[in-house]
DNA sequence: TGTACATCAGTGAACGCGCGTTCACTGATGTAC
DNA sequence: TGTACATCAGTGAACGCGCGTTCACTGATGTAC
């Protein structure tokens, strides 16, 4: 039964926002489109009124999980930035994590578009990571550590990720590299 | 058709060794058993002879994957180490690359035995960069150090992946983290 | 050492299942008059 | 504004396909005598 523009805008939305939680929490491949529009209340057989393919659908996910995420942090203090990336919580919520640390490695993977859109949240995040540290003399390349910060943080939760079977030393990862990425961040600031 | 004790564990070998290069390849989801099998000369039929499961499998190559990656790298000089893991090349070449990186979030995704596996290998990547720093005075904590260099390492490795569509980022990233990792071991060296 | 036979690694067909995708159909929406 | 009708978002059955897994079978291996 056809529904108003309005509810179908609306229905198109939820299911985007479905799939970018539910990409990064289970991986592209570990949910099918039938559970995916169930999430999102529909019945599979309408996916293709609103998207070309499964592929279509993972690049406009993408595409939100990196808006939605860089609205979320943006225009705060580095430190901030650093503490909330570099935390448990952030280790364990895959479904509102950054996208560049939950499927990263695995959009090299996939077709052009969905690479497309990767590297322009990465550009985004360094741009975001950029703007929150403050001009100061002797700090000669804001960039450089910008990028260097944004290593430390994806580093610490990708390395805490996988050893999250140990939890002793996954905090101790994030404990440890937190530290020293304010540190760098204070150093230069 | 049977075949000798020795072929036999020769053919088991070859299949974890496949897997090995395999899943860090194309992802745990990426390849399936049948094509794994083929391309280890052999049909997906006998795969039960070796393997419980494919989850089975899947432990038993990571752990391979870990011991093969940490074996070619161990006993090098902290400078060559970071150079080699924050290259282009091991960007792009996944089947050998450093496991942690290649599945490390595909492994907190996993069940438990894939996961302990996840964990020990980064104890032991992190023994292993602190193994390579030289003791110096001044140097208050060498494992701190290692952590704090192995996030740099991983997280530029990923950043890379991540922005792989744009070259000249992707490479950026890779020299920029380089440089301030290998200054910061200098620094404690 | 030679022979008879049990073992079992590997084969290839078959299993049920879930996947992405297609399609005939439904019925509320929204438009033409 | 009210009515007739074309549109089309959503439904649910069905498609072929590849997945992990099972199984009857084969025939070389390796053992018992």
């Amino acid at each position: 039964m056809k529904v108003t523009k309005e509810q179908m805008q609306a229905n198109r939305r939820r299911i985007v926002e479905n799939a970018a939680a539910l990409f990064r929490d289970r991986g592209f491949d570990g949910i099918g489109l039938a559970d995916l529009m169930k999430a999102s209340g529909l019945t599979h057989g309408g996916f293709y009124r609103h998207f070309a393919s499964k592929d279509d659908l993972m690049a406009e996910a993408a595409k939100l999980a990196h808006e939605t995420f860089e609205q979320e942090n943006g225009g705060k203090p580095i430190e901030a930035l650093l503490t909330r990336y570099i935390s448990p919580d952030h280790r364990d919520e895959l479904a509102t994590a950054c996208p560049t640390s939950a499927l990263g490695v695995d959009a090299m993977r996939q077709a052009s578009p969905v690479r497309t859109i990767f590297a322009d949240g990465v550009q985004s995040m360094i741009d975001t990571l950029a703007g929150a540290i403050e001009d100061r003399p002797g700090l000669a390349d804001k960039r450089a550590l910008a990028i260097d910060l944004a290593a430390r943080a994806v580093g610490a939760i990708v390395l805490a990720r996988a050893a999250s079977a140990d939890t002793a030393l996954s905090d101790e990862i994030l404990k440890t590299v937190l530290d020293s990425a304010l540190a760098a961040a204070e150093r230069a600031a």
